[in-house]
DNA sequence: GTCTATACTAGGATAGAC
DNA sequence: GTCTATCCTAGTATAGAC
């Protein structure tokens, strides 16, 4: 029997946003096309639409198991903040190198899942997501500032901003040249974020 | 006369590399179109062929174009490095914010003007335009690491990676709920390099 | 040097068969 | 719930008229 005609899918909604960030990772959110992510996923270009209504609907779906996604590595890489003997601001800054890291790998972070375009369609999924998704990081934040709300925010926008640099100009291959791997742009991206947070603890 | 018949441009080619600029700050890279372009220059679609033999040849020409501006830029805000008297910490700062603006109002930067694809065919205009383009905040940071070539590279690297962060996370409207406007997120980018400087500085 | 016209490719989305 | 077939839109690029 043919592939096609074996293809008998328990979830194929799922199927097809593996195949989506799959494709995305390659070639970047610009060049998500449903044609193509049922072309991997062996379905026909019509089977999609069976589960989503559009493709901004699967690009939707994506970033939220992204988010989550994230969440999750956020929460192994720094689940001890605020117990005693913790480190906060090594806890920040693997927080950074992670987001670098899963940055440069997806195609999009923050960008994507923060979006005011996905967001706007009112998508609770995706706005839940979203709102988890920097908690860890923020309470590693407010270990370091002192329980101040305010410049908690500012340092991890300001490790973000920069871990978000570093993931999407090495994906752009600025530092190709170097032959700088992945894991350097955020072993540089930890460090800054480290610097930053060190800056706030001794202005 | 009708507008198209009284369209005789003395230089078609640099209106439109201005086209496919205005269009890449609305609509980002992946949007740009030879067909849009030519619409917006109010020339019929095959025109533009005339000049630019493929839509990757245009945005090679409006990327180096911003090339030479962002330089200008550059050398406008920090013309004095090195010169007695004069503050490589603000000048560094300056340019990053030169850099956030620039990047969030034009939908690209160092990204695509150090882009692999773009380089690869060996472009000697756009290669030539990109060498320059970071030699003014070189200058500073030289200045702030007593003349360490490699430190100073770190830390032009780290400064924009965060300022290329604050551009990216701005336009995709991570921010808007803030009411963040550009140069607050400009201001952000200038602190976070002086701060970055000053670790330099006192390590 | 620009225009019109056209060949070709690709994707978004829908309808109806099974 | 998936497939096939189709419509429509949009873009890249070329050829030949003017």
């Amino acid at each position: 029997m043919s592939k096609r005609a074996a293809y008998h899918h328990g979830d194929l909604k799922a199927a097809l946003v593996e195949s989506a960030l799959a494709l995305i990772a390659e070639r970047g959110v610009a060049a998500l096309s449903v044609a193509e992510v049922a072309r991997r996923t062996e379905v026909s270009s019509g089977a999609p639409y069976r589960h989503f209504p559009s493709r901004q609907a699967l690009l939707v779906a994506a970033a939220t198991t992204a988010a989550r996604n994230l969440t999750a590595r956020f929460e192994a890489t720094c689940p001890w903040t605020g117990l005693p003997g913790s480190d906060p601001v090594a806890n920040l800054g693997a927080s950074a190198a992670v987001y670098t890291l899963f940055t440069a790998e997806h195609g999009f972070g923050l960008d994507l899942i923060f979006a005011a375009e996905l967001r706007g369609d009112s998508d609770e999924d995706l706005l839940d997501a979203g709102r988890a998704v920097m908690e860890p990081p923020l309470q590693a934040a407010l270990s370091i500032t002192g329980g101040d709300a305010k410049a908690a925010l500012n340092l991890v926008e300001r490790a973000f901003a920069a871990a978000h640099g570093y993931a999407t100009l090495w994906r752009s291959g600025l530092y190709a040249d170097r032959q700088a791997t992945v894991d350097d742009a955020a072993a540089d991206a930890a460090a800054t974020a480290r610097i930053l947070a060190r800056a706030i603890q001794n202005p």
